[in-house]
DNA sequence: CCGCGGAGGTTTATCGATCAATCTGGTTCC
DNA sequence: GGAACCAGATTGATCGATAAACCTCCGCGG
């Protein structure tokens, strides 16, 4: 490994003059910068981002902590990424696979300490968690839980995307709207929040909302949502419509109707939420409320940028809205 | 932020002493170990992983980098993080969005120096690139390039997952197969070695391989694939089958398939590559080849261990089998 | 009474880079 | 001629934690 130091040796001046030289600060007269430039290639030498991050407190690196990557976040993700290389910082991963256990870990002042900035999207951490976090580092929350007032945080405008997508499978003819995913007994989260939209649409309409047609899914997981749908028509319950609350849930709705020769949208429609990339090509085409990740991204970036300025602006609670892309997976379509 | 100076001042004894007693390394009595402990949870300290770094020059993190994160490599890197935590290190991702340029940013010895180990799967580098990464830092390189002969490289069957796709469709009625995102020009890459399996296994069944079949797809990308198919179809080029060479290529050609009325796979059979988890819930069920992600990350991270190990083992370069699994996108489903 | 060994610490150096303060010759200007 | 100024360096401390070498009692055997 090659240091300021052997630079230093090898072209006769002190290690801070090479320090100077090659992030042009102090004076160094060009001559001597150009001999250390030189030497410094001919080593081919790199700096040390650690004794860096140790000596000046910064890392110029930005952690998005999420859940999983391969769905929503990992989209999510792209757009953070070029944000952050664009305020010269760079973005790294962590996932959590959901597990409580796992996110403490990713949030311990240890992990959060490596980075200037954390984007964090919770399942399992409660208020105490958040807060604490908070205190000691940059950060920012996305994600659909209730957060401390103390915090800035990014969420969707759930209800109304849960809305939006039972008002459309009720005006184009639905009467008997499954929302898989939801739940009765949650008290916030997705399965609540976009549950919430689903009743308000059914009030708009006049059309009553059936609480036997909310459906859990564990994990918001395909599996488990094809498990969720098959068990509900093998119940002989009778709909007409999906809103699946994300579109892995959607996606497993539609694998399930297929398996019952349900055809979608004629049988059945459905609507997803999150509007994922692969979305736009499924048979049919998923309608799907759309989360307008990018705005999304570019709020959580300025929220986080203010954090990082050491501006203690009050803390923002931003809803981020949210539109319906209709596609052929409803009447619509 | 509490550092270890401070607990030393409150309780009388030297810096090293403490982190002694932190660590359980050294002699410490118990008297003196308790109050140290005691005053450590009292003023909330934690270890700064920096300092520790920069003077151990361990971080007991690795890297993943990968060009995009919600596909193949997804799904991998939920393997590899539990493979990591097992030996008590820690996984982060980087997403260089398959831009040549991020990766060579990725791999500057300075990103590297920050981890322990680095697992890297990269499109766009040369052999000069990665063997300069290697010198610097334990390496392991994932995927389907070729690869000097002096780095650990983990790949998977291509040739073969090709061949088995193909054969399958052959067996059961296609004549002619189109591979979707196969390329006559590569002479390397997924593009290549899928298509050399593509075409071995029309020599075994004798079966005439016609090069109009071959229909390149840019990045790999759905719409792209969704777009050359469709253009396939308009220049009016007959054929009754489609190896995707990824299950996103797979999914892009359902959908231009199903644009244009025709039915999988009474009409046209449809095989992918990569077996992602949402490929078991298409509609139809999409028939893929399947990589084994399971035993390729346990693979990657064992040799990896052992080049972090310091371990002068020669490199080796594994290739991972694949295998096909049926479902109704193919006839056989 | 001397010497030895070990428990329980402390001292000092180190990782690599950065920063504030300081030193050293020249020049310039009045 | 001397004060003021400046370019171009250097010194020394610092970030926080750790490792190696060293010191200091204290008890104990000979």
């Amino acid at each position: 490994m090659v240091t300021m130091s052997d630079i230093a040796q090898r072209t006769g001046v002190t290690v801070t003059t090479v320090s100077n030289a090659l992030t042009d600060r102090g004076r160094v007269s060009d001559a001597t910068r150009s001999r250390i430039l030189a030497v410094a290639t001919e080593l081919g030498y790199e700096v040390n981002l650690t004794a860096r991050h140790l000596r000046m407190g910064r890392s110029d690196t930005i952690a998005l902590i999420v859940p999983s990557v391969h769905d929503y976040f990992g989209e999510i993700a792209d757009k953070l990424a070029v944000l952050a290389e664009a305020t010269g910082r760079h973005l790294v991963l962590e996932r959590t696979s959901a597990l409580t256990e796992s996110e403490r870990a990713a949030i311990t002042f240890q992990r959060l300490q490596m980075f200037d900035g954390v984007l964090l999207s919770a399942v399992g951490l409660d208020h105490d968690d958040v807060e604490r976090a908070r205190r000691r580092t940059p950060l920012v929350v996305l994600g659909e839980r209730p957060m401390p007032a103390t915090v800035d945080h990014v969420r969707l405008a759930n209800e109304e995307g849960g809305r939006l997508a039972t008002a459309h499978l009720l005006e184009h003819g639905a009467r008997r709207v499954v929302v898989l995913g939801g739940s009765l007994s949650a008290e916030f989260g997705i399965s609540h929040s976009r549950l919430v939209g689903w009743r308000q649409a059914h009030d708009d309409a006049g059309v009553p909302a059936d609480p036997r047609l909310v459906v859990p899914v564990q994990d918001y997981d395909v599996r488990h949502a094809r498990a969720a749908l098959t068990a509900l028509i093998a119940d002989g319950v009778p709909f007409d419509a999906v809103f699946g609350v994300t579109d892995m849930i959607a996606l497993g709705a539609m694998s399930a109707l297929a398996e019952h020769g349900l055809r979608v949208p004629q049988d059945v429609q459905v609507v997803g939420f999150d509007n994922l990339l692969f979305s736009d090509f499924l048979v049919p085409r998923l309608t799907s409320v759309d989360p307008h990740s990018r705005e999304l991204a570019a709020t959580a970036m300025r929220l986080l940028e203010q954090r990082m300025s050491g501006a203690d602006a009050a803390p923002e609670h931003v809803v981020n809205p949210v539109s319906l892309v209709v596609r052929g997976s409803t009447r619509a379509g």
